[in-house]
RNA sequence: GCCCCCGUAGCUCAUUUGGAUAGAGCAGCGGCCUUCUAAGCCGCUGGUAGCAGGUUCGAAUCCUGCCGGGGGUGCCA
């Protein structure tokens, strides 16, 4: 089922539609055609479209007939021009002007509030994303969490929800002990300050390497683990500037990105609650204990889903125990609406059988979690390899894509105020946007040609999409006209392609909330940019007489307020220039 | 073995939660800058939607089976 804007113009129509069904004797409400009515997906078919196949068992006659009676009974509101039966569809076209006069003067008036809505008003989403590992690079597979996390959270706040934007640390583990060992051994303390992740990670690689020739290696990282638990204060010290260190890096490639939280609690923060949860859930008898020793809570259909491990035989948690308790947490602390884990699908499993458990404990706030999964990010396998282990930098990615725009600007627009700090925001919005522009369960092929592409439907084309309006814009050098516009001289097919999309936007917002989809907005984004630039390309938008001029330059200047919130809501700057 | 996800043009992806003749971009070929930024616009070429059934007035979309790819399957997260 498709639906269309609910505009007003639109609300006629669905009324018309009604009456006109009526004298069929087909009753329905508007609100049911609303829903009904479709966006045709062809050229030559107007501008909605509602399926008559619905009615034809109840009337006993072919929809193609259904839809000319009722075309002929259709009393056209001021909005509707034409009205057509094609192939059993009753189709409509709009008069732009009449669009054009509610919409372009709404988007004038709301400015980047357009789409906007306090639905989320008194609603608190926490929301999981990025959660990179401490002293690990932040690789490119974090990217695609990050990137969905901080647009579903600018979006939601754009719907008036409250977030909480949780960075779900890997800041505990016995991974630790190893890294104090290895630290220990061969650590440099001038290395450290300068490039804290690089220096950390090659000691983590090399533990590891020595650790399979030499497996004293895991006795020593295991006993420094041990000290770091117990809150031997050397140990603690150090743990605690592995973190700082890291976090300040993530931090700068946070910047970058424009990513900000409101906790970085991770499991290190989690811990001291663990065995209280233990002893609760056990007293509780929601935990029990198996055959081998380890503690589990058992789901109820164990053909498909294996029990949650609560504590493993050794007496070590997981980080299933680690959850739980954060979700605890998380709903004592923000009485959250909803819970959001934007993870990857490998971890599917995990967050089923966490959702069960939470019921299972009796929590009604169980069904309020959701796991927003996305696939994987691959690599071709050339290019994609650094000296140590598999793993682009973030950080280098982004690089590589501000040097390539640095070069474009250079060569193609040498005067450019700035440029610096254009090419920053055009380098990281293509990586960006190339991450957001997929739907999120797809898994998605990393690959140089692909993503620093600048061309066809991506990040710099909607930049620069916007970057021209401005420049458009401030030639017509005079304050946006607001009242007594003629919105009728809008009259070419592409400026009611434009409009038509402009009018959409709401409704797309709508949809990526409800899917937690960024992509749609993506797509939303490029469609009308796509409509603005076949209007520029064809139609003089300064020239001519004024009041034509006037009704242009308030279409074209609506586009850049969409734009330039459609950008901000997918994470991307979105410079006046470029 | 069992469970989940994916399979659409040479490549990367859409297809608005079942609608009309499945659309874009890239790549290829051909056009458009003495006029608002050519990171743009226009045209051409390109399809048995993995395969086979089923449900429906109507299926890329829902169901079943098979094929192919990925992931998961109590002690890594």
């Amino acid at each position: 089922m498709t639906k269309i804007a609910s505009q007003s113009y639109f609300q006629d129509v669905c009324d018309a539609a009604v009456a006109a069904l009526e004298t069929l004797g087909v009753v329905v409400t508007a609100a049911d055609l609303a829903t009904s009515f479709e966006a045709p997906n062809k050229k030559g078919f107007g501008d909605a479209a509602l399926p008559c196949f619905p009615f034809a068992r109840q009337l006993k006659m072919p929809p193609p007939k259904i839809a000319e009676k009722v075309a002929e009974a259709f009393h056209a509101p001021p909005a509707v021009v034409k009205v057509a039966p094609i192939s059993g569809f009753l189709n409509i076209w709009y008069d732009p002007g009449i669009v054009a006069s509610e919409v372009l003067p709404s988007i004038q008036e709301a400015q980047h509030r357009y789409g906007a809505s306090d639905e989320g008003a008194g609603k608190t989403v926490c929301m999981d994303y990025s959660h990179p590992n401490i002293a690990k690079p932040f690789g490119v597979g974090h990217l695609r969490s990050t990137v969905i996390g901080n647009s579903l959270k600018r979006t939601l706040e754009h719907r008036g929800y409250s977030t909480v934007g949780i960075n779900h640390l890997g800041d505990w583990g016995t991974q630790f002990g190893k890294l104090i060992a290895a630290f220990r051994e061969w650590g440099d303390e001038d290395e450290l300050l300068r490039e804290p992740i690089k220096h950390l990670y090659s000691l983590y690689v090399r533990v590891h390497q020595e650790a399979e020739s030499d497996p004293s290696w895991d006795d020593r990282g295991r006993q420094e683990f041990k000290k770091l638990e117990d809150g031997d204060p050397a140990n603690r010290e150090l743990w605690q500037r592995f973190r700082d260190l890291s976090l300040r890096e993530f931090g700068r490639v946070y910047q970058r990105l424009g990513v900000a939280f409101e906790s970085d609690a991770g499991e290190a923060f989690y811990e001291s609650k663990l065995s209280s949860l233990i002893e609760r859930l056990t007293k509780e008898g929601h935990a029990i204990e198996g055959d081998d020793g380890a503690l589990v809570i058992p789901m109820p259909d164990t053909e498909e889903e294996p029990p949650l491990l609560l504590r493993k035989a050794d007496g070590a948690t997981t980080y299933a125990t680690r959850d739980l308790a954060a979700a605890e947490y998380r709903f004592t602390t923000y009485e959250f609406y909803r819970c959001l884990y934007i993870v990857g699908s490998a971890q599917a499993l995990h967050f089923k059988q966490l959702f069960t458990a939470l019921k299972q404990i009796g929590y009604e706030w169980a069904e309020r979690m959701r796991h927003i999964e996305f696939g994987w990010v691959k690599f071709a396998d050339s290019m994609m390899s650094t000296r140590q282990g598999n793993i682009i930098f973030l950080n280098d990615v982004l690089s590589e894509a501000v040097d390539k725009t640095r070069s474009i600007i250079a060569e193609r627009n040498p005067d450019l105020d700035d440029p610096e700090n254009v090419a920053e925001q055009v380098g990281v919005g293509a990586i960006v946007f190339w991450m957001v522009s997929v739907k999120r369960q797809k898994d998605v092929n990393f690959d140089w040609d692909e993503v620093l592409s600048f061309d066809g439907r991506t990040g710099p084309y909607l930049q620069y999409t916007h970057a021209r309006v401005g420049s458009l814009i401030a030639r017509y050098g005079k304050q946006i006209p607001t009242s007594s516009v003629d919105y009728k001289t809008l009259s070419t097919e592409e400026e009611r392609q434009l409009l038509l999309q402009l009018a959409d936007w709401p409704r797309r917002l709508s949809q990526a909330i409800q899917f937690y989809e960024p992509q749609i907005l993506a797509s939303a984004l490029l469609d009308m940019a796509q409509a603005y630039n076949r209007f520029y390309q064809n139609v003089r938008i300064l020239d001519g007489d004024q009041s034509a001029v006037e009704a242009r330059i308030v279409l074209a200047d609506s586009l850049r307020i969409v734009l330039n919130s459609g950008l901000y809501l997918l994470g991307m700057g979105a410079p006046s220039r470029m």
